[in-house]
Parts: C-alpha cells; structure tokens; sequence
DNA sequence: TCCTCATATCGATAAATGTCAATATATACT
DNA sequence: AGTATATATTGACATTTATCGATATGAGGA
C-alpha cells in the first residue's frame, strides 16, 4: 500500500492512456525530461529545446501542442517565447516512473 | 530520494518510450489491468479477456503481441490456452502509476 | 510604420496503426 | 484419421500520426 496516492487516482483509464500516448513518442518524452529538468522558475523555452531534436520548427510546435492537449504541460507566453512547464499530472507520473530530472545545461536561462 | 530504485533504472528512453507507447492505447491498457487483477497463478487467459473487449479475435490477438513485444507481457501456451502474465517492468510501471489492481471476475481460472 | 524574430497553423505526404474477415497452425478429443 | 476449438498470421482498408515547407500571427525593436 502505497503511502500517498499521487497519480491516476482521478483519472479513468481513457484519460490516462492519452497521456501515456503522449509519453510514448520518444521525442515527446525527451522534451518533457528536458522541462523536467529546467531549473528556471519560468520553464522552459522551445527555443531551447528545439535545436537538440533536429527537427523542423513546426515539428516541435505540434508536439508542444500535443503534449499541452495531453494536459502535461502548460503553456506561457513571455514577450515573444514561449515557455512551458510540467502539469502536476505530469510531475505525478514522471516522479512515479522514477525519472530523475536531468540536469540543465549551462545556457539555460540566459536568454 | 526514493527508496527504492523501481522503474527505468536500466531502460534507455528508447525502450521506455516504447512501453509507454504499447500502454498508450486503451483497449492494450484495459488488457493489462485486468491481467494485473487476475488472481491465477497461471496468469490470465487470453480466451477470458477478449469478451470484454468487444474486438475481434484477431484483433484481441494482435494487441496481446504488442504488448508482449514491448516487453510488459510474457506469454505461455497450456494445452490448447495461452497465458499471458506481467513481467517485472509491467508490475514496475503499474505500481509507480499506483495503479491498483482490478479485482478478477469470479469466473476466473474455472475454464 | 516597417522589419525581424519566435511560434503557430496549414496543406501535403509518407509511414504507422487499429481493425476486420479469412486463413493457417496447433492442440485436444473421438 | 478426422473434427472441433483456441490462437496466430495474413491481407486489406481506413484512420491517425510524424514530418516538412510555406505561410500566418504576434510581439519587440529601429
């Protein structure tokens, strides 16, 4: 028995293989381990994390956009980025997959 | 600091997107959780689970392979019947997400 | 106001996926 | 041997998905 019930206690079971569907697309889950691993308070720009996948720009977008619609991340606009941080729905399930957040890189936060 | 090192210690994000991706559908999810909640020592009957499903046999078939593909389910042949039981990362993941396991239907392990 | 930059949306395309009916395989029973 | 049953495989089809280039939107700066 575990001691806090931290995940999927109100989601049905459709709600929750969207969002393992989300998960299972091996560039979203890199993107949302990169978020996780954002130190900065704001989240994390796609600007930022765009370059590493190697894939077009509009690419990156849509699977920001599915991964927003998944309901594991939030969207924030500043000035002209875009920001976007973890849903508690996500650190929940990451936290649970015991999936360390990995650590940011050096240029993070600086533009 | 969790206690204990679970789920994806040794997976690469390949082989985690992967399973991921095999629960991410929810008939192949529903599968799962009711070969979580059969009691049988044997595991759980493919012949019991696809009533349920409202697929096709072929179908029903079909996901049983994804999921076993994919590393969550080991399948074994008892005479004319083949069982399918979690494997340990299937247990891993479904404890991490918390969740519980469904409780078999009473005609279980009778055929 | 015009230009630039960051991001989103659109349209197209190739590949992957879920599904079924039909058939094959394999086991048990007679 | 022959039949019945359980499951897997095959082939076809419609839908979804990942991807790109091109374009639109929207914010800041000159």
């Amino acid at each position: 028995m575990p001691l806090t019930q931290t995940v999927a206690a109100p989601n049905s079971t459709t709600e929750l293989a969207q969002q393992l569907k989300a998960l299972g697309d091996e560039t979203r889950l890199n993107l949302l381990l990169k978020i996780a691993g954002t130190t900065c308070v704001d989240g994390a720009c796609i600007c930022d994390l765009t370059p590493d996948t190697n894939l077009a720009q509009s690419t990156v977008s849509h699977h920001m956009k599915l991964l927003v619609d998944a309901g594991l991340l939030t969207r924030s606009q500043k000035g002209k980025w875009a920001y976007f941080s973890l849903t508690p729905a996500a650190s929940n399930i990451l936290q649970a997959l015991n999936l360390a957040p990995v650590t940011c890189s050096d240029t993070c936060c600086t533009s």
